[in-house]
RNA sequence: GUGGAUGUAGCUCAGUAGGUUAGAGCAUCAGAUUGUGGUUCUGAGGGUCGCCGGUUCGAGCCCGGUCUUCCACCCCA
């Protein structure tokens, strides 16, 4: 027997009934709209072998993946002399052959590698699960939370990004979070370092200038001097890092100074296409920018790069995303694009709790409540909840006879709306008197119209 | 992984130079009110002061370690 109180792991959470409710409501949004555009649903499992997640999400990432450790005796295999910090990698791999899964985009690739004969592409799927990452906590990030991917997989066509910009807009519009989309091309990125002869150090640029906005242009030319990016190409990429003007205006600057480099100019053609197609689209609520200093740290990113935050909140990215040419390569499925975006449910949860964003309705149980005035009242009751309970509103009645006082106060902190009365009185009569609990007004009812008035 | 802050009742926090039985508000429960909540009044319960160790006659307070949460960096939803 533990003395110690009950805890759990770091950078998880519990979730209360009031909290789930706010979640639920946050997925019934975005499901609502994913299944609108047409998309289908799919879940993976929680472990992945380690073999499909390792490498896929570059150094950092692999330092953040939750490893399982074997059953039974993870040592066998294991040399006494390979013990030691210098080995940690190969070591970790020896004794843990599955890990928890670090996003849903690589799983996802994996399973339609695997089930590619019985796909029917352009495969558009929408998966809505916890991730884990063994990062530090901080605000908006845990250890565990809950992304929700849409992502079209067997289709180049630029209607996809573009679909993609709808489904954040109409999902953002209808949780009622102001929010940008920024968005940039791997293609122009890589145009920038090609044009300026620094190709082999393109991760490194990208990170860098990711941070423009929050250590500012200084401190940017800063980092890429120090990763080696010479000082001529520096200065060639200042023009691009700080362009500014409208998103035709800034893809007009970009044509003369990325015309060197084909892959450059094609990113610049599919960013035009998109704002050309989105332009007539009229009640897009959720401005589109295109930001150069967006890279996201993902490098088996190829095209179009998504990233959404929250307008009148500080807080992380809330929605990112991108098209990938070739993830599926990886597991053997060559030349398949795909391209979507995933929500990040914990961090839209924050934003919308900071601005008070959830309706109120959310947080009652039932509509009624009937009054417990004992065992010969209750059973003539029950018909009746019944009846409520079939035409769609919600009722139950208080399981014990306990005081008016206590089951009213019940009723009252779950922001129930009705309390129906029938005591012995009613019985008699054939009525009922309802509460409303809002106004605090009681009037009487027919039994029979009891459905009718409470709807 | 690096650096910094934090932890006292269910919650938000007091706690004076280390000194008897550690306090308040809110919440909870009971009563005032045997069929009426959200207002009021009265009373009650609830804490090994995050955990472990050290200094001291004596530690909520000082020291070391550890864990949690939060903040910055790294990176990211």
């Amino acid at each position: 027997m533990s003395q110690n109180k009950p805890t759990i792991p770091k950078g998880t959470r519990d979730f209360s009934p009031v909290e789930m409710s706010r979640r639920n409501f946050i997925f019934d949004t975005i499901k609502s709209v994913f299944k609108a555009y047409g998309y289908q649903p799919i879940e993976t499992p929680a472990m992945e072998n380690l073999t499909t997640l390792l490498g896929k999400y570059g150094e950092e990432g692999d330092k953040l993946l939750f490893k399982v450790l074997n059953s039974g005796d993870f040592l066998k295999g294991v040399n006494p002399n390979d013990v030691n910090s210098e080995n940690l990698n190969s070591l970790s791999v020896k004794m843990c052959e599955k890990g928890l899964r670090y996003d849903l985009t690589v799983p996802f690739a994996r399973f339609v590698v695997q089930y590619q004969n019985e796909i029917t592409f352009p495969f558009k799927r929408y998966q809505i699960q916890p991730v884990w990452r063994a990062d530090r906590p901080q605000k908006g990030r845990y250890r565990e939370f809950y992304q929700c991917d849409v992502d079209v997989i067997g289709s180049d066509s630029l209607l996809n990004e573009i679909e993609l910009v709808l489904i954040i807009n109409d999902v953002f519009g209808k949780l009622g979070v102001n929010s940008t989309i920024k968005i940039n091309n791997r293609k122009i990125l890589s145009g920038m370092a090609e044009v300026v002869g620094e190709s082999e150090r393109l991760i490194d640029i990208t990170v860098a200038i990711d941070k423009i906005d929050k250590i500012g242009l200084d401190a940017v030319n800063k980092e890429l001097s120090e990763k080696g990016v010479s000082a001529k190409a520096i200065d060639m990429l200042q023009p691009i890092i700080t362009l500014s003007g409208s998103n035709t205006e800034k893809l007009q600057k970009l044509r003369n100074v990325l015309a060197a480099s084909v892959t450059g100019m094609k990113g610049i053609d599919e960013m035009q296409q998109i704002f050309d197609s989105l332009q007539p689209l009229q009640g897009l609520k959720t401005k589109v920018e295109l930001d150069l200093s967006l890279a996201r740290g993902l490098n088996y990113y190829t095209g179009a790069i998504f990233e959404v935050k929250a307008n009148d909140m500080e807080m992380g990215s809330i929605c990112g995303g991108g098209r990938y040419d070739d993830l599926t390569g990886i597991f053997g499925l060559k030349n398949v694009s795909g391209v979507g975006v995933s929500f990040g449910a914990d961090r839209i949860y924050d934003v919308m709790l900071h601005l008070g964003a959830f309706p109120e309705s959310l947080l009652s149980s039932s509509r009624v409540m009937f009054a417990n005035f004992g065992s010969r009242e209750a059973a003539f009751c029950l018909p009746i909840l019944q009846q409520l309970r079939s035409s769609g509103i919600s009722a139950e009645l208080y399981p014990d006879a306990a005081k008016m006082k206590k089951q009213f106060d019940y009723a009252n902190k779950k922001n129930i709306a009705f309390v129906v009365i029938v005591g012995e009185a009613e019985m008699q009569a054939g009525i009922a008197s309802v509460k409303d609990m809002v106004s605090g007004n009681q009037e009487t009812i027919k039994i029979e119209e009891l459905v009718e008035h409470l709807k």
